[in-house]
DNA sequence: TGCCTCCTGAACATCTTGTTCGGTTTTGTA
DNA sequence: TACAAAACCGAACAAGATGTTCAGGAGGCA
């Protein structure tokens, strides 16, 4: 890619997670925008079709990638945190989003929450499907399948919502003792 | 109250509950909502500061008729389900979805769902709080209390989406016993 | 150097919002 | 029935956002 596209890209994104950090999403505008990252107007539609494929690109760069990184099949990531035993995929991820990667911290505290929390869960139940096993022992037989799934989803992204609003004070290994102890 | 004024504020409301079951709320104009309601444009910014308070006064509408219905402490609404135990309120709850009262299941399960289920749950936590004393028994003592509540009301809310996409094919019974298994 | 791609920035038509206002209809009441 | 108050109409308006276009300038890459 053009280094020019890089930079105006970065640009744009860069403007762009710092005002979803002070204002609502639909009230954020593209003239705003490209003020802010300091691009042509045109420039901005080149690169994004409208605000809305914005935001989901800008997703897919967040969720997938930390989502990807904690994918326990992906040894040389796993051994950032030294996680071995398979059921703490959920603790290692907890410790990525207390370190803060990609600034993902200010979007998922900020005024946006409800926007990012819901790509977050999105994107988990992926990861979620992969490590059911680990939940077997805790479900109760005439719970369906899918049911199963998306509470175990929902009860990480609540909590993870709960630890973040509360300002993190807990440890990542409190908060995944209170995941297994409510899911 | 006048009662051009309340007929022109159902047509309103009913027109914005047409167009919120066909398309996404932030794609739905003043324009239309006029339009379908067959009044003024200064009608309906008479009614409604705009459209996102529209929004929040039929969300106040359902929900808190819904819940003020569920809960215990009216007699008078409590007998239509014939529900004395304490901890049925969750189950009379499921009854009223079933029911379709106010055409609320076409907004829960419609094209804005999350919107509403937002709603929803935002009104449920006060019905949580004070039903807490039924859970007691399954909450262990580490848990916070307010991560107990978020917990709760969240796996009631995701419970009942999960029964709404799925096309309500399970008995009220079913997903309470569902509803009481995971929490 | 030279070509090609990308960016610029201003102009533009179009749409949406929320307000204003003179005139009309409806309502509740005397 | 008549009347005053209220609610509604609808057209017009300013302000602002969206997405497109285009001629020209600047930067990257070989």
């Amino acid at each position: 890619m053009d280094r020019r596209q890089r930079k105006t890209r970065e640009a744009i994104f860069s403007a762009f997670i710092a005002l979803l950090a002070e204002k609502d999403f639909q009230q954020i505008t593209v003239g705003q925008i490209i003020d802010k990252a300091d691009v042509g107007r045109a420039t901005f539609y080149a690169h994004f079709e409208t605000k809305d494929f914005l935001l989901k690109e800008l997703c897919k760069e967040l969720f997938c990638h930390i989502l990807d990184a904690a994918d326990s099949h992906r040894p040389d990531h796993r051994h950032i945190f030294h996680c071995d035993a398979p059921d703490s995929v959920f603790l290692h991820l907890l410790k990525h989003l207390q370190n803060n990667d990609n600034q993902i911290l200010q979007l998922l505290a900020g005024r946006n929450n409800e926007l990012f929390l819901g790509y977050f869960k999105e994107n988990l139940r992926i990861l979620v499907q992969s490590q059911l096993p680990a939940f077997a022992a805790r479900k109760d037989a005439r719970i369906p399948d899918s049911l199963w799934i998306e509470h175990i989803a929902s009860t990480f992204t609540e909590t993870v919502r709960w630890w973040i609003m509360g300002g993190m004070t807990q440890t990542p290994e409190t908060i995944a003792e209170y995941f297994y102890l409510t899911v």
